[in-house]
DNA sequence: GCATAAAATGCATGTTTTGCATATTTGAGG
DNA sequence: CCTCAAATATGCAAAACATGCATTTTATGC
């Protein structure tokens, strides 16, 4: 088995054909068809389901779809690791965060970090559960996930350290420029709606907390949903829908004019964010890690 | 990146020079060398330090093994689940045990199992932090690992069913044939062990709670160190050294008078066995699986 | 049925991988 | 410091593979 392999197979995943697929992977038709063959060959299974015109995946591929977007990111992040060892190995931390966080919060937060010239630290985006796994398997240090306030963390014990690093308001935001449709759908009783896949942390709690209020009175047209707060938010832009932004990321463009805040009308969601590690023996560099974090939540904590 | 790279590399890593890796992955020599440097090439860094005989792996390298490891048999998974996808795959079910448990109570228990027709399950063997890792990647359903009475799991909360499945004892064992001779060197004050590496949890059980006491009153020679406890059964067999080993696994050359138990003299390490899932919905299978589990659980107990 | 989009095949060409034979390098022992 | 054996590298030719282009076959919707 091939990385090569695995990505083109989850090409075709993405792509919904061949054709797509062959293009995605810069790669002409016949010779993405053959390469597929070829895989085919090795694994001793058809893959495909090609009494249908645009070529379905098997049941069997589906299946394995999490376990092969897993193995394609391993691989991809073992080569990172072959290549990037130096002598610092030693005070490097590992920090990895939820794609929006990776966007809003944990920019500064490296900064700060980095400002030890010591330190070196990795910072890997991921989703929430994914997040999850990279610190129980110990591929990540320290991990920053977004947490429903009223809600505990997926998991706990004694065995976690954790810290409550703050706030963050998620605001409904429109591209000012459409503003005049929206009001028009708007007035009708209707409203276009970006939206977060539902097996994403964020989709589950939009769809919790915000759409169930708006529901009894607007009819919600879900135009596009993408998991990656940053599509979403140039989604917004462009005057797809109403999206659901870390008022953090959309600020710049709010203060820009480009983006209109909207929580009066649609209802914002308040989502804290934690830092957990592992409990246990810790470098001097991820104490320091630590020791930042905390002192930046704090600050981020008072007002 | 490929599979049969990360084989390669483990392979280098497993033989200690290329000449005998390539033998081990049946290749030439000539062909083994360049394999590796294509290696190289890929991935654009030297995967080996040249300047000394038996080629050396790069601390890059070595700092990666278990991530090597964890993809090579994750990539092997990712085939199995392709090629052995079926109908049933809605009530299968994945085990994943500890070496040791996979030879001594897993088969009981699988057959146990195995009585309702409708169930397929899949048993994997692996040591104790990758049965934990699986079953944290959701790619076991439930787990069988070991526990000193006294310790708590490494993971706890809310989120994690277990079921305390019993009690297991590891006894020290000796082959009959060469009794003579182990006396003759315990009259002496010398004792010839086989150890568990110190790295894996039934090496540090034993380092733990055996050893110490053992060695007030004996010299230890640590004859050699395996990390299956079926390799250490056969070097036990030889008559290679005393061994620690689960009494049911060592019941049948016992009764056969090849091997001797020598609890009595050496002391013996009680082991508890958990059967862990995570908490949550669960198919019709896993409950019938769990219920099984609970039921054996009980009847194991009782004594 | 027919038109069309999707996927497969034939073929020529360039690239990789391999085994065999042979050369070079390293380290241990004189 | 020299020699020799073990360990690794290289030259070369044969075979296996992968690719693009042109063309054919196959499924779907009208």
């Amino acid at each position: 088995m091939r990385l090569d392999w695995i990505e083109d197979i989850i090409a075709v995943l993405h792509a919904g054909s061949l054709n797509r697929a062959a293009e995605s992977r810069h790669l002409t038709q016949p010779a993405f068809s053959r390469r597929i063959q070829s895989i085919e060959e090795y694994v001793g299974v058809e893959l495909l389901d090609r009494t249908r015109k645009p070529a379905q995946l098997s049941d069997a591929v589906l299946s394995q779809q999490q376990k092969l977007e897993q193995l394609a990111s391993g691989l991809r992040d073992l080569l990172y690791e072959l290549r990037h060892y130096d002598r610092q190995v030693k005070n490097r931390v590992v920090i990895a965060s939820q794609h929006a966080i990776t966007t809003s919060v944990a920019p500064t937060l490296v900064k700060q970090i980095a400002a030890d010239p010591d330190s070196h630290i990795r910072l890997r985006s991921a989703n929430r559960s994914e997040c999850l796994t990279l610190l129980m398997t110990k591929q990540a240090d320290v991990i920053l996930i977004y947490r429903s306030p009223d809600e505990a963390l997926p998991i706990d014990g004694a065995y976690l350290d954790k810290i409550d690093f703050g706030e963050e308001l998620f605001v409904p935001v429109f591209a000012s420029h459409a503003l005049e449709e929206l009001n028009a759908q708007y007035n009708s009783g209707e409203l276009p709606i970006i939206t977060y896949p539902p097996n994403v942390f964020l989709g589950e709690v939009i769809q919790r907390e915000i759409l169930p209020k708006l529901r009894t009175r607007l009819f919600l047209k879900e135009r596009t949903e993408s998991a990656l707060t940053l599509a979403v938010l140039q989604l917004a832009l462009a005057g797809v829908g109403v999206a659901w932004i870390p008022q953090s990321l959309a600020a710049k463009e709010i203060s820009y004019g480009n983006l209109t805040e909207l929580g009066h009308l649609f209802g914002s969601a308040k989502l804290r964010i934690d830092a957990v590690r592992l409990s246990g023996e810790k470098s001097e560099a991820e104490q320091n890690v630590w020791a930042v974090i905390g002192a930046a939540a704090n600050r981020h904590r008072v007002p």
